[in-house]
Formats: structure tokens, C-alpha cells, sequence
DNA sequence: CGGTATCCCGGCCGATACTG
DNA sequence: CAGTATCGGCCGGGATACCG
């Protein structure tokens, strides 16, 4: 074991390899919260409180928590206005505008074949479940 | 706010909301292994091994479980040969495929904008480490 | 080969309270 | 308003061993 990662001179283009600078990145991406709050940015600058409005379920820890890690991968802004009371906007970057294209493609793609897996679960319970009821 | 498509019930269009359909498919594919199993699968119809050995890190037991969510969810189907050695392919439905598109495009974003990402990382460990702050 | 079964630890994350 | 602090549970997921 050894501490932190090393990446070398590996650009990462096979997030299949953990050392991989894509796979990384693919491990901030596979979170539900960074998905929300990118998508939640897309269309609008956002402060913390409107956030957390707007995406159901998030605490405050996990907001901040979401939002600083994006701010450190250079795909959110943070701006602070030195008033009273606070004041602090969050806005995606261009970085981060052109990340959230892509998201939103994949959350088009959930709405539309939301009802396909939907069904397609209910299949999967209904074999699960079938031995236990009639068998005819 | 929401393009005109506020329905807000459980079969909902409004991924923000946490009964929503498209909300619970987002928790899926908000997986690192989701990703590269449905990756992995996108050019090939691949066996267990095959997979375990192309996923670098993944364990048996991650493996299976991320296949059986796939195949729960109609993206993935599953062949078992009766054959000995035991041999089971599994293989990528349309709706899996389509996913998968889509998929690739942030594995390909990923790649394209490592290195950004890796310096925005690289600088905010530089602020924080010298806590010489000066906004612009 | 293609899985299951089991143990178990770390840390993710929710809940709550508090501060500037 | 915009966060931090703290505690704790629970479960994701790693390691390992074992079956058909």
C-alpha cells in the first residue's frame, strides 16, 4: 500500500484500470448527489438554501460535502457576496456546463425508460415471487 | 422551471423527487461498477471471467451482484449454456445498448478532461496547503 | 468455470444541534 | 442564510472460503 494515488504520466484512457486518471473521475461522477446538483445547475446559478430545496432528500452536510468536491475538480464556482446574511452562489463552470450536457442526456434517457425498467422489475419480482404462489 | 413536465407523481418525470421513477433508475446507474459493467459490455457479449478480468479491482461477489441489478432491470440478459465447464455470456438487451451510448459519451468526456480535472485538483491542494487566500 | 456464503470493517450518509 | 460539528447506524463492499 502506499499513500495517495500515483497516476504517473498515465493521461487515463482506460477507466477499466483503477490507476487511471478517467477512472477517477468516473468515481466522483458515480454518485447520485453530483448527479443531482449538476443537473440542478444546468439551468441556473443556484445558492445553498435553493439547492437544497430543489433536490429532495439532500441534508446540508451532504450538499456542501457535494459542492466542495466539485468545486475542487474545477467544475463549480464558488462566490461569496460579503453581505448580511450570507450570501453564497453556486454556478458551473464551463468545465462543468459541458458535464452537465451529458447528465442531462442520461436523465432524458431515465424519464423516457423509466417505464420499460419499471416493467421490467415488476417482471423480475413476479419469477422471484411466482414459486412461493400459484404455479398453473 | 421544469420545461412544463411538473407532474409529481411516483411514475414522475422529475428525477429531483425521490418517489420518482427516473430518480430510482439514477440511483442505479449512479455506480462505478454499473458503469463499467454495461461499458465493458457495450462492444462484446462477455463472460464472467472475462469481465472480472477486464474490470480491474472488481470482486466476484460485485461482479455478480452488479449483474443481477443489470439483468433486473432489463439491460442485461444472461445465456447459461448446459455445458460443462459451466459457460454463461452475458450480453448487452437494446434498451442496455442504448444506455450504453450514452454511457460512453461521459467515459469519453472523462478521458478527454482528465487532465483539467487532475490540475483544478492540483491547485485546490496547493490553496489548501498554503491558506494564502485572495479572491479575484 | 461461475458463482454463493460468510464475516466484518470502514466510511458513507442521515439526523440533529450549533455558530457567525 | 450558509454552513460546521458530532454522533451513530447501517450497509457497501472487500477478503476469503467453499459448492455444482
Amino acid at each position: 500500500m502506499y499513500s495517495g494515488r500515483d497516476f504517473g504520466d498515465s493521461f487515463g484512457y482506460d477507466a477499466f484500470k483503477r490507476t487511471c486518471m478517467s477512472h477517477t473521475v468516473l468515481e466522483v461522477l458515480a454518485s447520485k448527489w453530483v448527479y443531482l446538483v449538476v443537473c440542478a445547475l444546468r439551468t441556473a446559478t443556484l445558492r445553498h438554501g435553493e439547492l437544497a430545496r430543489k433536490i429532495e432528500g439532500i441534508t446540508p452536510k451532504m450538499l456542501t460535502q457535494t459542492l466542495r468536491e466539485l468545486e475542487r475538480d474545477g467544475l463549480v464556482t464558488r462566490k461569496i457576496y460579503p453581505v448580511i446574511p450570507p450570501k453564497v452562489e453556486y454556478e458551473l463552470t464551463d468545465l462543468g456546463r459541458n458535464l452537465a450536457a451529458l447528465l442531462d442526456q442520461i436523465r432524458t434517457w431515465s424519464e423516457q425508460n423509466a417505464p420499460h425498467i419499471r416493467e421490467a422489475r415488476a417482471r423480475a419480482q413476479m419469477g422471484a415471487g411466482e414459486m412461493a404462489e400459484f404455479q398453473s
